[in-house]
DNA sequence: CATGGTCTGTTCGGTATCGAACATTCAGCG
DNA sequence: CGCTGAATGTTCGATACCGAACAGACCATG
């Protein structure tokens, strides 16, 4: 914890370097320079056990995740693992003919490319910047070393894993049997978890794309929300108005899903 | 290899020993003793390092696992792992309004309680045997002791786990976009492919829990598929007569999903 | 061989979502 | 400042699935 502060000087020169990884760039982050980032703002980084901490820091790469942003194709190898902080990315499905859905969001809870350590290598899904922002990355090498070597490493991206397969399988059940109506709610209080701010930057088209659904469906559903004022929401950006009011909406897979995460990754720093 | 012709005959007074677990037992196999189980039926085991093998042989009992038994609940924590040779096991979410839904089949391809070295113990969801038979079965202390102890049989869990992820992720993109009769066909092949003979003994009931939709859905699709000379069924039998016409009909999920365990999951033995 | 229960077939109206087409509003850009 | 394209609002018929109710067929059991 002690030499935290350090960090961000050492790495700002590296948030621009990385940049251009294979930028579906649509919309540039302006320029925020305010929160130079800090590893540990993601939570799984935070809770590595110091040693393993200071072990990875020299190899954490700070990059920019512009929306749109595809980190990982369907079928490909990963070259990096990533820790968003201030970004939200989502695990996508798309089908044959083009439809889509989303079976996971990861912010900074979390990590992309699982399927590194888990021996696969690559999976069917696409991993996509659903929110601007900022993270953290380490090259496949490094990661799958470092998952061999440390026993916590190990057990802490496991049960992270687990949490996960807990909101794919939720995201199945959910897909089958609520109403869209609920399905945005979980949708909205999700992502809004995996964000610092009550606020978000998407187009009901790209939630649209997120939950399977027709863009016409998520217009209805969020004028509904708009309506009852627990959002207020403009031209891609999204307000979180009545975060209770949201909550007694939705169906009981994003209590389950909150759940499980809280049990599987209890804060052991500071949230 | 040398040393599986012994084992059959070491365990078979467990079978029966280890019948009585938590029987919700609906139909009973009438004592087919033919085939007395082999734990290499199993590919996950057939999988392991021989010297691991010979290191789980001991500890690994032959259980009958009748239609309908739960091998765990959600929420509770498993008290030991399954490994099923001749039977699949579901596993099943289950809504606060009673609906259901499958998330994932697995039968002599896997393994059912992967919390239990994943970490977190337990998970939301439940597991029951879809279609009666045997399986072996391990402690759950003792599969943790060998997760931990041995990278071969970390690596082999972990990749299988991921194959599970594959399965659960296509089920959540299956729900959202393809049509009961496809999804019905992507249910048939999957369960048929991880059973040995032609035939499923299961009700369309139960077909209708598992795809979560009504019973008449599924009696009208399966009508449709036996009307095309596909399958042909009668009170609680569904027998397979056209493979190719089924897969003519399957949505694109049964490849993926077929694909990703063929290749996380190469038959290293006998097939 | 009668009976009860399980399994399958069939029907009908209701509802959520789809597919497509179009109107409106707004932000950014030249 | 006006244009253009993106984002949002609105409508209509089509369709897939739901919910409920019921009929027939078959098996097990007494």
């Amino acid at each position: 914890m002690a030499l935290d502060c350090s960090l961000p000087v050492t790495h700002t020169h590296l948030i621009c370097a990385s940049t251009q990884t294979k930028d579906t760039l649509l919309m540039p982050s302006k320029s925020r320079l305010k929160a130079v980032s800090d590893p540990r703002q993601n939570h799984l980084l935070a809770s590595l056990p110091e040693a393993e901490y200071q072990h990875w820091l020299p190899h954490l790469e700070a990059v920019e995740m512009p929306l749109g942003q595809v980190l990982y194709e369907s079928g490909s190898v990963l070259s990096h693992v990533y820790f968003p902080t201030t970004s939200i990315v989502s695990l996508l499905y798309v089908t044959e003919n083009g439809a889509s859905a989303e079976i996971a969001v990861v912010g900074f809870e979390g990590l992309v490319g699982i399927s590194l350590f888990m021996g696969g290598g690559s999976t069917p899904s696409r991993g996509v910047v659903q929110s601007a922002g900022r993270g953290f990355r380490l090259t496949a090498q490094i990661m799958k070393t470092e998952f061999e070597r440390s026993g916590p490493v190990l057990h802490l991206m496991l049960r992270y894993t687990q949490a996960l397969i807990t909101q794919m399988s939720q995201t199945a059940v959910c897909n089958r049997h609520h109403s869209l109506d609920q399905q945005l709610c979980r949708w909205l209080l999700l992502s809004l978890d995996r964000l610092k701010g009550p606020e978000l930057v998407t187009t009901q088209e790209l939630i649209a794309n997120m939950l399977g659904v027709r863009r016409e469906g998520v217009t209805e559903g969020a004028l509904k929300l708009q309506k009852a004022g627990l959002i207020r929401y403009a031209r891609g950006h999204i307000s979180l108005l009545d975060r209770v009011g949201l909550e007694n909406r939705v169906c009981e897979c994003y209590a389950v899903v909150k759940k499980e995460y809280d049990r599987l990754l209890p804060d052991q720093v500071a949230k």
